[in-house]
DNA sequence: TTGATATATTTAAATATATAAATATATCTA
DNA sequence: TAGATATATTTATATATTTAAATATATCAA
């Protein structure tokens, strides 16, 4: 039952379905997804945490970044389940489909550079 | 987007998942749930307004009693697909058990005769 | 209309959640 | 090792949620 229930909260939240449509498109660090989102940092990390928790991502540290991903490992039997009703939601959303044309764009390399240049999540 | 994470928001609460649970197996008014979930009727009436505003449960007054149904209108496209994955969900789980069992067991008269003589309920 | 029963709403208190700011930790490279 | 970059955690604050108690509303029957 609780495992249900933290799935659920887990998906309760605009932000977290936002993350999830993305990481559906391909896996992304938390810098990527921060430049995408337009949140803080620490904002998206925590949101993270909550959907890695609750069995919907994997992370992966890959030197300095750390990539998070669709879980593909069955930590919680649910979320596969939910994970593939999501995917086939919202795909005409303005928002979703904003977001995944930014992500289109994004790369470590520009995001970088963007900071570096002063950027609103520097 | 709102309605996916309203739908989501409702069902991120184990009362609301009982209830749930309780009417796949057939309506029922508020004061059989009051009476099998052993919450008081106030916060029953709460999360069943939860329910129905995000297009999960329909409510039909019958006389003095409101009956509560799993919606079959569509209210809310994306909660009939999600009870479709609640009914093969926790049937194994020791509460919902319990809850059906009760259920089963539970009748308006019933009710009506437990609470004249003093339970907690009333 | 009055009284009994069923349900809904309001209010208040406790708890949980979301966010941003500040800080800490981890990794890489020079 | 020192500095730069990426991520995580802590803290504080604002907001939302859950629950129970009290109260209000609705329906029916006498």
């Amino acid at each position: 039952m609780r495992d249900i229930v933290n799935v659920f909260k887990a998906l309760s939240d605009p932000t977290r379905i936002r993350i999830i449509k993305l990481l559906q498109k391909r896996p992304m660090c938390v810098c990527e997804l921060t430049s995408i989102l337009g949140v803080g940092q620490p904002t998206v990390s925590h949101h993270l945490r909550i959907l890695r928790d609750a069995g919907v991502l994997d992370s992966i540290r890959n030197g300095l970044w750390v990539e998070y991903e669709i879980s593909k490992e069955k930590h919680n039997k649910y979320a596969a389940d939910l994970l593939k009703l999501i995917s086939k939601w919202l795909n005409d959303d303005p928002r979703i489909i904003e977001d995944l044309k930014i992500a289109k764009k994004t790369t470590k390399r520009g995001i970088l550079y963007k900071n570096k240049r002063g950027s609103v999540n520097f």
